[in-house]
DNA sequence: ATCGTGACGAACG
DNA sequence: CCGTTCGCCACGA
């Protein structure tokens, strides 16, 4: 069989997103991380990118909200109210945000 | 097919 | 700690 893209019926957003769903609650992971356990070394910027394009079905069984950026912090720019929400359920979950609104991988980081 | 864009990140100074 | 630059590459127009 040839396939080269075939297969990937799921698309390399389904594989980003199984991996997102073994984040735990009161937990959060990089985009770099997730990319990394995901076999996408590199992709990062596809991780951000496959979140941002979840479907209004995904939306609700992916803990999207549990990724942030490698500095700590909510990294959703193009919509503000987003990033509002993302935080109020992290903190709902139990993660802390300090004054700075950064979160400290050290006590809330996904070690897997 | 080319081009601009972007929920990133590491490297510099 | 802070701002800037550069590399990565799927996606949509």
């Amino acid at each position: 069989m040839t396939s080269k893209s075939a297969d990937v019926p799921d698309s390399l957003y389904r594989r980003i997103y199984a991996v997102v769903k073994k984040i735990p609650r009161g937990r959060v992971a990089s985009y770099g991380q997730v990319a990394r356990v995901a076999g996408l070394e590199r992709h990062a910027r596809m991780v951000g990118y496959a979140l941002h394009a979840l479907s209004e079905g995904d939306v609700e069984t992916v803990p999207w909200q549990r990724v942030i950026n490698a500095q700590g912090y909510i990294s959703i720019r193009s919509n503000p109210m987003a990033a509002k929400i993302q935080r109020k359920i992290l903190e709902h979950e139990g993660v802390e945000f300090n004054e700075k609104d950064k979160v400290d991988f050290k006590k809330f980081g996904w070690k897997k």
